[in-house]
RNA sequence: GGUCCGGUAGCUCAGUUGGAUAGAGCAUCAGCCUUCUAAGCUGAGGGUCAUUGGUUCGAAUCCAAUCCGGAUCACCA
């Protein structure tokens, strides 16, 4: 149990003595005492003046009072000042937490709880490479799943690929026209970007096209849609679903090109799924949805036979799903998806990691699957993010303005290389050992930088600016982590003997902790419900500016005390646990962002 | 225009179930390496928490209005 909540259990329970009425932890507040004043956590008891008809010093010193003499296993001395109730707790009961735990790799994760939750990620389409966009939306859903994971879910990773449609056409339109027969392989391209560069051409030839037409007199309108090339796209798209042999000959063939490239990328960045999703499976899903929600009057038949459900009364508007060919849209594709995942695994939570352009679209999603009745629409999650920009604007692909996620990957990897080089601390590294750690390193960087914001809030990257490895950066908990470790390899490799070896017995160190390894402890302690926030807030950036805060407040006590030369062998064994457990923690809260850590660096 | 999201230090961001003098990082300035890794540490300067009003013991946080920025409101996906 935390020790904000046995703070909380406690002072109900004495206040309800003192008192004799029921009280319950809503009645006020615990938090951790502001650092100018003493004491480790703090009652305000502003709220519980009206109930008791006394002044806050009153209860204050009946409380104090109280507590401290009978949870004197909890709490050594308290202090009031203007209505805050300052309560110290005891040293024996920081000592006994990190005896428990100082070495468990698991600490602060909670027990499997039974529940299973899908996340979807990544998303990608097959006729363009991945984007610094894609690589939040990767770094977002992998770290989600992992924080879900150590709050005890059973966790499910999706993709769902867009690999048809009008956009995978226009890729094979400009390479059957422009390709000369080309490959990846011939051109040395990796297959996403060779795919990516057709998308580019077809958008170039496009535009020349219509502006040409334009040139002619014809009208913007229509000349967007009679130039020829788009007309040949969109006959490609009959074609393939009509199952033309040849069309669908070639798209397999470049799509399995772009699958090859991203799992170059996949495998680099550290992205994996349980289950992928192709869209050319599940376009038609979907159509008995339409054909349920016609019979329950859910949805409306058009005179023109096209399908509609209405949801003004929500505050929406109306919205098509089934167009009047008989063709399901996107969102009726989706519903049937949802549907599909819920059977396939029986998840109770489906989360999609999608950016926040989508939001309506997410909104209907779950409404419609409300009004259907099914069995999933309450447990469908949008976890929705803001978009990455460039300071010039939005990244379009159409127009190649986008930071490619292979060179941004190639850019930070290059970047951690040429700074540990400066630094000249690896003399003694293997060739490999040292592309691992830049590679450490690099993406460190790179997946903190992207993590440690709010997901909901878009944000402007500038690549003029590199990715900072000082401060509050994935190379700084890194580097914490790596210094810890060199300290106890040095000490123990004196000690054949564990380190840490817990203090036997009830005997507590003869050592009083000093302020710096005491807030060390409590921010170990908070663990736990850090992982529970995150888990809640579906927010990697509580994890993120967590071990921040962890890192800062050891490299404080590290530069303060000394752990080799501790003053006396029991103060040692406090802070080599004290240090066991911050790398320990460290460690598996920089897992939960997908980020390795570095025995040395 | 409707709906949703955001506005906190020069820049990038924490803090929002109401609590004590609003915090970090970067940048700027001043210090600290013969002692466990200086990718570190210590200190200084820097704020109309967009604006106005309200709610109360107390508001960056809640409510209302306004201003600014963004997204969205397709028989595209």
């Amino acid at each position: 149990m935390s020790i904000t909540k046995k703070i909380q259990e406690s002072a109900v329970e004495s206040l309800t003595h003192l008192y004799e009425q029921e009280f319950n932890e809503k009645d006020f507040q615990v938090s951790q005492t502001n650092p100018e004043f003493e004491g480790d956590y703090t009652i305000v008891l502003f709220s519980l003046i009206k109930n008791l008809k006394k002044s806050p010093d009153v209860i204050g010193k009946e409380l104090g009072d109280y507590i401290v003499k009978n949870y004197s296993l909890l709490f050594s001395k308290y202090n009031i000042i203007k209505g805050f109730l300052n309560l110290t707790v005891t040293d024996n009961y920081w000592f006994d937490l990190l005896n428990k735990n100082y070495n468990d790799v698991c600490f602060g994760k909670h027990a499997m709880n039974g529940k299973k939750i899908m996340v979807e990620y990544s998303s990608p389409n097959t006729n363009k490479p991945l984007h610094l966009g894609h690589l939040r939306n990767n770094f977002l859903g992998w770290s989600v799943a992992e924080i879900l994971k150590a709050n005890g879910y059973d966790v499910v990773k999706s993709c769902i690929v867009n690999d048809r449609g009008i956009h995978i056409c226009k890729s094979m339109i400009a390479w059957q026209m422009f390709g000369n027969m080309e490959t990846p392989e011939s051109t040395k391209t990796k297959g996403d970007h060779f795919v990516g560069e057709y998308y580019v051409k077809f958008n170039d030839e496009y535009k020349r096209e219509v502006e040409e037409l334009i040139s002619k007199g014809v009208e913007k309108d229509k000349a967007e849609k009679e130039a020829p090339i788009m007309q040949r796209a969109q006959k490609m798209l009959l074609d393939w679903e009509n199952n033309k042999p040849e069309v669908i000959d070639l798209w397999k063939k470049m799509n399995a090109w772009v699958y090859k490239g991203f799992d170059v990328t996949y495998k680099r960045i550290g992205s994996d799924f349980d289950k992928t999703y192709y869209e050319s499976n599940t376009y038609l899903l979907g159509k008995q949805i339409v054909e349920e929600g016609l019979a329950k009057k859910v949805f409306i038949k058009d005179d023109d036979g096209s399908i509609w459900i209405d949801l003004t009364e929500d505050g929406l508007d109306k919205k098509i799903v089934q167009r009047k060919d008989g063709t399901s849209v996107y969102i009726t594709q989706d519903i049937g998806l949802a549907e599909k995942k819920y059977e396939e695994y029986k998840i109770d939570k489906s989360i999609y990691v999608i950016g926040d352009e989508q939001n309506y679209h997410m909104k209907v999603l779950k409404l419609i699957a409300e009004k259907l009745d099914l069995p999933n629409a309450k447990n469908i999650f949008h976890l929705s993010y803001g978009m990455v920009e460039l300071p010039s604007g939005k990244m379009k692909s159409r127009e190649g303005t986008v930071v490619d996620a292979d060179d941004m990957v190639d850019e930070m990897i290059a970047t951690a290389k040429q700074h540990t080089e400066e630094l000249g601390k690896v003399k003694d590294f293997e060739e490999h050992e040292l592309q691992q750690l830049f590679e450490t390193i690099g993406l460190g960087a790179m997946k903190f930088y992207l993590l440690r914001v709010d997901p909901k809030k878009r944000m402007i990257f500038n690549p003029e600016e590199s990715i900072d490895f000082h401060g509050f950066t994935g190379p700084f908990v890194q580097y914490t982590y790596a210094r810890i470790q060199s300290v106890l390899k040095k000490v123990t490799s004196n000690l054949p003997i564990a380190i840490g070896i817990p203090v036997t017995g009830n005997r507590q160190p003869a050592t009083n902790l000093l302020s710096l390894e005491k807030e060390l402890i409590l921010t170990l302690e908070q663990y736990s419900q850090i992982i529970e926030q995150a888990a809640t807030e579906l927010n990697p950036s509580v994890i993120a500016n967590y071990i921040f805060h962890l890192a800062k407040t050891f490299n404080s006590f590290y530069t303060e005390h000394s752990i080799a030369n501790a003053e006396s062998e029991d103060k040692k064994q406090v802070r080599l646990q004290i240090a066991t457990m911050t790398a320990n923690v460290i460690k598996s809260s920089m897992q939960l962002l997908g980020i390795p850590v570095p025995e040395r660096m």
